[in-house]
DNA sequence: ATCCATCTGTTACTAGCGGTAACAGAAATA
DNA sequence: TATTTCTGTTACCGCTAGTAACAGATGGAT
């Protein structure tokens, strides 16, 4: 029968892929985001040709990995955004759980963002998990996600919809920044890192006083 | 004599240096970030040796071209936020700063913060100029600098310093994430951008209504 | 049974990268 | 004049991403 033919070779080809995903987030988690096609393939026991048939290129296996992480991240701030309290506490939850995201599996977190890490841990070569720039398209997809939501809830006038946009896309950047700094020198437990930018978000820079030295601000 | 036979030699060497810091910068500008060592090397008329010799490895070519633009940023921001006005004009004026050198030199942004461009765009190869996440350094140190100014300008209170850390490098990161977005959609003028910047860092968040429909936020 | 198409897998290669060793000539020093 | 030092080259290394070409297996159609 061809139906049943054709259901046999996409499921066995899918098993496949998911064999080859879950051998490339292996070898991501033990070589950095440094992997290697064949370093990869051979984890997964085959050749590079076998790799590139079911992914393209590099860029293409990439982001069939990182689209994985990042669907489970959007369902985690979903979540978060959609609890039964106030503004600021839904605010908080969103913050504390995209840092608890990157706090718990930081492994995963620079790949998706950083292609390579510093250049003198990696001498033999940085040609490895580049496919440019990785960053950019999680942190564009957060940032829209985060417009809609805003734009469906609250209230922003004419231009909502723009400023929607800005703002979703801007506070995802302070997110982010604050919590790739955060990781790095980790000067203060989680909760207070959250409150900090909770208040910047609610107008910390409004209500603060000038210092009595200083040229003020 | 010793001494200006030294200095001839330095003064040499230091003309040198520049030269090809200003045929990487053409290099850079004509083929985008992907600009390879042997590309740099032609174009400034000399050998990939010389090169090495002069920089020790990419990163150190790298780091050699971005602190040129970098400071010349921080200067702006600087003067900017040291222009006499009130709290709310500076912080306008520091995001306008920005925004307008990114928006006059899109290229060279692009070179500090992303290391390869879309990888559909460059299949030769995207082991150009990744040299480890340039964004980080950049990123990292003006939110360093912005840091220092909010905990010498500004009264936190307790803990002041640490949360002029978190805000300095939380603002960045939303100026950067935003004007990333803007300047690859370019959705409205610059202006527009800026007063959505500073009426969400003004506690917009804050202040918005719950629409009418929908589950609020 | 046989032919044909298709899928899976391999080996062996290309072109280009970052980076370096080894050497060749010029210039200043002794 | 002999020697060091600087500038520059050629020719290479090991690595990468990516591909062409081929070798069996599998399974339906005639």
């Amino acid at each position: 029968m061809e139906t049943t033919h054709r259901q046999d070779r996409l499921s066995t080809a899918e098993r496949r892929r998911r064999e080859l995903l879950e051998a490339a987030e292996r070898v991501v988690l033990r070589d950095g985001p440094g992997a290697s096609m064949n370093a990869i393939a051979a984890e997964a026991g085959i050749t590079k040709p076998i790799l590139y048939r079911h992914f393209g290129d590099k860029g293409g296996l990439y982001r069939a990995l990182a689209v994985r992480h990042t669907d489970a991240l959007v369902d985690s701030l979903r979540a978060a955004l959609d609890a039964p309290s106030d503004r600021r506490e839904r605010v908080e939850a969103a913050l504390d759980t995209y840092l608890a995201a990157i706090e718990a599996r930081p492994q995963v977190y620079r790949f998706l963002m950083h292609p390579a890490e510093d250049p003198a841990e990696d001498p033999a070569g940085d040609r490895g998990f580049d496919v440019g720039q990785h960053s950019a398209p999680l942190l564009r997809r957060l940032g829209e996600e985060l417009a809609t939501v805003i734009a469906e809830r609250i209230e922003l006038g004419p231009e909502g919809e723009e400023r929607a946009r800005v703002w979703g896309h801007g506070i995802v950047g302070m997110m982010h920044a604050a919590g790739d700094w955060w990781l790095r020198e980790r000067p203060c437990p989680r909760e207070r890192l959250v409150e900090h930018l909770t208040d910047l978000l609610w107008g910390g820079l409004v209500t603060a006083e000038d210092r009595a030295d200083g040229p003020g601000l």
